[in-house]
DNA sequence: CGAAAGAGCCC
DNA sequence: GTACGGGCTCTTTCGT
């Protein structure tokens, strides 16, 4: 009765034994055309670690299907999945699964990432904690294929269901500590996915005809920084090797890159060197990436679309497939709302706020809580360091204060803020250090912690994150940013919950970047509400656009 | 052909 | 003398 079966009963007793007394968990797992090409080939449903059933649904899917489809629709059993997001965006698209549960899921991705797995793809995992389920890499599969179209069948029935009960297994083990550790979040997690999902699939407006006017004026200013690289003799100006070799051979001096392989050619040196070419470069690198990769991939594209995943190696939400949020600024007004306007809710300086509330330190409490300096951090911090404000010193200001939350060293201080002479660059940390002193202590103590122990100090929402085998020095950075970072991403996780639940119409949210969410529509954010999440208020500041920005 | 390296965009 | 955290994606280069 169903295409194919593995394990020892009677298939279509089984079956019918399952559907007739629906399960507590199963695991899926979904094949397509390609990565792609996300046409739905098959699925597999695994009851055990040792029981499972493939069904194919390509060309037509089985009249089978129907009885088995309940079980994915019904809410008192559990989906497991090895990223979820990407079964799940599919498995409705397959006749009778349109109702597909997506409340009660489970994914043993964002389980193991939780767990402290650095590599959390299902074939390393089983191979690390299974012996005896072979799982196999869909890109190997496909290795020298164009899809999975050309590959047998009953092979493909095969890797499907073996994934499925090996991602069951992973559940089985992965579920205690879970439970034990991380229950809160990783519900949060579990209740943001299809969100993610419906976010990814119904894609954005693209205002072509301003894309393609940037498009064009981009395309000119690319020809004009390339024929004046041409003139300084480098061949290709896309080439780092034969831009650093001609900008040495011109008596400028370059530090090696990290591996030593050549020459540095980062804008952080280049903007120091005084000559032609030096600038020249940079004008093609700026117009050539920017057009490459934000307008060509568009053109005759009606809408953008990224795939949202949740990784949880800090706790963030990500964008990839055409990262969504490191558009630049200077691009976004070419992505447009479907209804009428963008109401934006930003958490501002969220990573400042966070700092101060770990730190508890007194300075900054005066500003955020206390409204010191109209609460402008920024302007506080040079009033403090330098004895007055002025834009410049303003600016650098924030840029210290910014560093300081990503472990900064002189060296970084002096490439952000364009000052050369290191050992001013030195003071200017040590200045910051005595300014927020409560801050440098708890900074200080996270670093000790976090090297005695090898993870990072709890978030926000209580959630230790574990610090990577490095570097002594690579290892204290993590332990300052870690908490940080993994604490905006529990934020704003939350944040979308919650305007979920508050349904401000039909599925509005649109984009979201770590510290921002945009919904399509004229929105009414609970803002306050919004501010307290973390526990303590972090602003949030509301904006109306008629496009992105 | 794919992986690594270098670069640059975002928060 | 001193590695800036988390991401993605583009092009070039190099090795198998």
């Amino acid at each position: 009765m169903f295409a194919r079966y593995y394990g020892n009963g009677d298939p279509t007793e089984r079956m019918q034994y399952f559907i007739a007394n629906p399960p507590p968990v199963i695991s899926v797992d979904v094949e397509t055309v390609s990565i792609a090409e996300r046409i739905p080939l098959g699925f597999a449903i695994a009851f055990s670690a040792d029981e499972a059933v493939y069904i194919s649904v390509y060309p037509t899917a089985p009249e089978e299907l129907a009885k088995l489809a309940t079980l994915l629709c019904n809410s008192q059993v559990r989906k497991v999945a090895h990223n979820a997001i990407f079964d799940l965006g599919i498995l409705p698209t397959i006749p009778h699964l349109a109702q597909l549960d997506r409340s009660n899921i489970w994914d043993t991705n964002v389980a193991a990432r939780y767990l402290g797995r650095e590599f959390t793809d299902l074939p390393y995992l089983a191979e690390l904690e299974l012996t005896d389920i072979k799982v196999t890499a869909a890109r190997d599969m496909l290795k020298g294929k164009k899809s999975m179209l050309e590959i047998d069948a009953e092979l493909l029935a095969d890797k499907c269901q073996r994934d499925a009960r090996a991602c069951l297994m992973l559940y089985q083990r992965y579920l205690p500590p879970i439970e034990a550790q991380h229950k809160d979040n990783f519900a949060v997690d579990m209740k943001v996915m299809p969100i993610l999902i419906d976010m990814s699939q119904r894609g954005l407006l693209i205002d072509q005809t301003a894309r393609a006017a940037l498009q064009q004026r981009y395309s000119r200013e690319v020809d004009f920084y390339k024929q004046q690289v041409l003139g300084f003799g480098v061949e290709n100006p896309a080439s780092s090797q034969q831009v650093g070799y001609m900008l040495a051979k011109r008596g400028n001096f370059l530090p090696l890159t990290k591996s030593k392989k050549q020459l540095s050619t980062r804008v952080g040196e280049l903007e120091f060197l005084d000559d032609p070419m030096a600038a020249a470069v940079l004008g093609y690198r700026h117009y050539s990436k920017f057009k490459n990769t934000y307008l060509d991939p568009l053109e005759g594209e009606d809408r953008f679309f990224t795939e949202y995943y949740l990784d949880t190696s800090v706790g963030r939400l990500n964008s990839r497939d055409r990262n969504i949020q490191n558009i630049p600024l200077d691009a976004r007004y070419m992505i447009l709302p479907d209804n009428g306007l963008f109401t934006s809710a930003d958490y501002s300086q969220e990573h400042l706020y966070i700092l101060m509330h770990f730190s508890q330190d007194r300075a900054m409490k005066q500003v955020y809580e206390e409204g010191l300096f109209s609460g402008d951090i920024h302007s506080y911090t040079a009033e403090q360091m330098f004895g007055s404000v002025t834009p410049d010193r303003r600016k650098l200001a924030k840029t210290i204060n910014y560093a300081i939350c990503y472990g900064a060293t002189p060296k970084t201080i002096s490439e952000q803020s364009k000052i050369r002479d290191r050992t001013v660059c030195s003071r200017l940390l040590d200045n910051w250090f005595r300014t927020f002193k409560g801050a440098a202590d708890w900074i200080q103590t996270v670093q000790r912690e976090g090297l005695r122990s090898g993870w990072a100090e709890p978030t926000l929402f209580g959630r230790r994150i574990k610090l990577p085998e490095e570097s002594e020095d690579g290892q204290r950075r993590k332990a300052v940013n870690f908490p940080i970072l993994g604490s905006d991403g529990e934020v704003i996780k939350r944040a979308i919950i919650r305007c979920s639940e508050l349904q401000l119409g039909p599925p509005v949210l649109a984009i979201t970047v770590h510290d921002s969410l945009h919904f399509d529509g004229d929105i009414e954010v609970p803002v306050e509400e919004l501010e307290m999440i973390p526990g303590f208020k972090i602003p949030v500041q509301v904006t109306k656009t008629l496009h992105w920005e």
